[in-house]
RNA sequence: GUGGCUGUAGCUCAGUCGGUAGAGUCCCGGAUUGUGAUUCCGGUUGUCGCGGGUUCGAGCCCCGUCAGCCACCCCA
């Protein structure tokens, strides 16, 4: 009896080997310039308690609100999958005395949860690198972390542009917050619904309201750089000379507030129009007060997430795709006999880090089909003459090569058209691993 | 959470006024071939997204629902 086809849940994608090959070159290549700038991996757990994004994000914002899968445990406690990495990083940070006295780089990659309408670059389970800085409270690490970010988006090969703006310390951003609202106040009329409901909720949003009206009353409202207290001043005139001297081009937005509540002094975002609604790829900024806040010593920090799905659209638009790895040798039997032989031999390749795919037994043209299908460069069909002791054809697939001898010979034979050995090997190396363990 | 568009074969898509499920491609088996060709024969291409309703009769009309896409909101 038919049942129901069973499906994804709904903006949670599956990735097949077409697109996980780009997948796994983009990670590559992350974990490559992260350990240029000397980040190390942190694999921390997709479930928290909802505790600590409520504390962490805060609690009248758009994710804490209504875009958090939450649900409780089975003895009660209220779980949520992460929704951003940052508050998970921090607790995990505090929670192992890391950054006592230290100065550690982070980094993780995974997914993320926001229950939110999937869209174009938009889905409820979606994948960021993330990374974070602690200890360091001086403007060159902000325009170290932004360099960093501007080599990722050159090395993806993507274009986009870097917005940054200073949301001062909390007292000053306090203290703009009641001058912005001086000036809506007189013109909320004005304004539209949305910003009638963000002047009770976050009046810094009202400033990059996408209605016209708001817009034009945005754009004469007072600026929050011309009321930053005088070290955020000066943090982000010095962010902004090493930005220069870095060769890092920028503008600065100030109508740029970012979503979470955690932010202070500097933050960023690279955006693009070429996906849409969606157009930003990587965003991040200083948040000295968080650790603190969640409990562990005063400790000034500074991250930032790209999101992978995004990196990955725009390398697409930009023609930047990765072909999926192809095997190198296609093995097909053609008679059940040959089964046996053609399969201990593929074994035999792969013992010397040959990649083999093997076929048949079928008929002749259709393990000819399926060494086609194979992608593979060589092919060699092994059939009952071989094993009664016939020379074994090895021809490459798309190309003139061809080698003809003793089918335990193939070695020799993938040796003499130009392949160096091995093309795979573990990467493991015994001695180092086992001196450090320790349990 | 709100709105618009779209769901027919593995894929790309037709389907008229409501009247018996279509094309191309791909795939599988076979004949010829005897190191990827061509040709020929045969086969599955399907709960028309799902569930109701109207009707003698629904792929088509109505309601609901699910999914995808796009936008709002918000964000990576």
């Amino acid at each position: 009896m038919a049942s129901k086809e069973l499906q994804a849940v709904r903006g949670m994608n599956d990735i097949f080997p077409e697109e996980s090959a780009g997948w796994q070159a983009l990670e590559g290549d992350l974990r490559m310039l992260l350990a240029l700038y000397d980040y190390g991996e942190v694999r921390l757990p997709l479930l928290e308690s909802t505790e600590l994004f409520a504390r962490a994000i805060g609690d009248a914002t758009d994710i804490v609100q209504k875009e958090m899968y939450t649900f409780a445990d089975r003895n009660g406690d209220s779980l949520t999958l992460r929704p951003e990495g940052t508050a998970g990083c921090v607790r995990a940070a505090i929670q192992a005395r890391s950054i006592r006295g230290q100065t550690p780089r982070y980094y993780y990659m995974g997914p993320m949860f926001r229950h939110e309408r999937p869209q174009k670059g938009r889905y409820r389970q979606f994948h960021q690198l993330g990374v974070e800085v602690f200890g360091l409270p001086a403007a060159g690490t902000d325009a170290e972390v932004i360099a960093l970010s501007a080599r990722i988006l050159r090395t993806a090969g993507v274009t986009a542009s870097l917005q940054i703006n200073s949301l001062g310390s909390p007292a000053a951003r306090i203290h703009y917050r009641t001058l912005l609202l001086d000036y809506l106040r007189p013109r909320r009329g004005e304004l539209c619904a949305d910003c009638r409901e963000r002047m009770e909720r976050n009046p810094l949003r009202v400033l990059d309201c996408k209605v016209p009206a708001c817009q034009e009353i945005a754009r004469m409202a007072p600026h929050l750089v011309d009321h930053l207290d005088e070290d955020s001043a000066a943090h982000f005139a010095s962010l902004q000379s090493l930005l220069t001297a870095l060769d890092i081009p920028y503008l600065v937005n100030h109508s740029l507030v970012r979503g979470l509540d955690y932010y202070n002094r500097t933050v960023f975002e690279w955006v693009t129009d070429a996906l849409g609604a969606q157009g930003t790829v990587l965003a991040g900024g200083r948040y000295d007060g968080l650790v603190a806040q969640l409990g562990g010593a005063d400790t000034p920090a500074i991250g930032f997430a790209v999101g992978l799905e995004r990196l990955l659209a725009l390398q697409a638009l930009q023609g930047r795709g990765v072909e999926a790895p192809r095997p190198l040798l296609f093995i097909g039997a053609l008679e059940d006999i040959a089964v046996a032989g053609a399969w201990r031999i593929a074994e035999r390749l792969r013992d010397a880090g040959i990649s083999v795919v093997t076929g048949g037994p079928a008929t002749f043209k259709n393990v000819m089909k399926q060494a086609e299908r194979s992608r593979a460069r060589f092919q060699a069909l092994i059939g009952a003459e071989q094993i009664a002791g016939a020379a074994l054809i090895l021809k490459e697939q798309a190309g003139e090569g061809r080698w003809q001898g003793d089918p335990e010979a193939l070695y020799e034979g993938l040796r003499s058209l130009g392949v160096d050995f091995p093309q795979h090997a573990p990467h493991t190396v015994p001695n180092f691993a086992t001196a450090r363990t320790s349990s």
